[in-house]
DNA sequence: GCTTTACCTTCCCCTTGGGGGAGAGTTTAT
DNA sequence: ATAAACTCTCCCCCAAGGGGAAGGTAAAGC
């Protein structure tokens, strides 16, 4: 099928697709004669696990890895599962990072009166050493 | 002073403090025969208030709009608060999204065995609908 | 058969916030 | 005098594509 209905089914955007196809993740076949990809029922099994993968935060290199992992019919379950676990560890990362500083400039929002004076503690605080 | 010595009280690096006078952020007097960059004190303590607004999370856009508030002498509060009350706002957006992605993903480890057979959960997820 | 419209292709520039390094000039220390 | 450290501009690089131009192709309407 080609690339059009391929990124419908898979749920990405066509430049999305092509992208894919630039970088080596997913090559489709191609017609010799017009240059269209011709992608199969299987590559588009590859688009949508990509997609959701992405959806997961997973990089595009993590993609790559998950990927060869899916295609390996020997793979331990385990590898994917350490690779799950570590990304989680990168998002609790994250999500601390995020939270203390939701906590910090919570903090400047109710002490600034915000008013019409031009005395602000937000600023101040940006200010100061 | 030159800009090295600008970078490290600033606590920023050389080339993000050239950056910032590339983009019209913080632009330092220039020698006319070296064109070495010459900042001021007044360089540096907008330097480290940028620094800070980064650090919160600030986009290099809304620094500039924090700096033009901080410079109006006749600002008021209510802008400043407006402002951080809206980057508050999309950290919490983002803190969800995370949380829900962690959610998600930890369902997926916590139901994988995570040995050496080769079926797991999670890639499943990933291939099906 | 012809034309319009919808797709497809490659190519190049744009984004955020700088990092890395080349090649050349300057200043400082030895 | 020379070596080290610093500075300059210029250019390419990262992720993960988006936007759009210029040109070829296919399907559908008349």
């Amino acid at each position: 099928m080609n690339i059009g209905m391929a990124a419908k089914r898979s749920g990405l955007t066509v430049k999305t697709v092509r992208y894919y196809a630039n970088i080596g993740m997913v090559v489709p076949a191609q017609d010799g004669r017009t240059g269209y990809r011709d992608y199969s029922e299987d590559d588009v099994a590859r688009l949508q696990f990509i997609g959701k993968a992405r959806r997961f935060d997973f990089s595009i290199d993590e993609c790559r890895e998950l990927l060869s992992l899916y295609d390996d019919q020997d793979r331990s379950s385990s590898e994917v599962k350490a690779l799950t676990l570590e990304k989680i560890k990168a998002i609790d990362a994250k999500l601390a990072e995020l939270q203390s500083l939701r906590d910090q400039l919570n903090f400047l929002a109710k002490t600034c009166h915000g008013d019409n004076r031009p005395d602000c503690p937000i600023l101040d605080a940006l200010k100061g050493g």
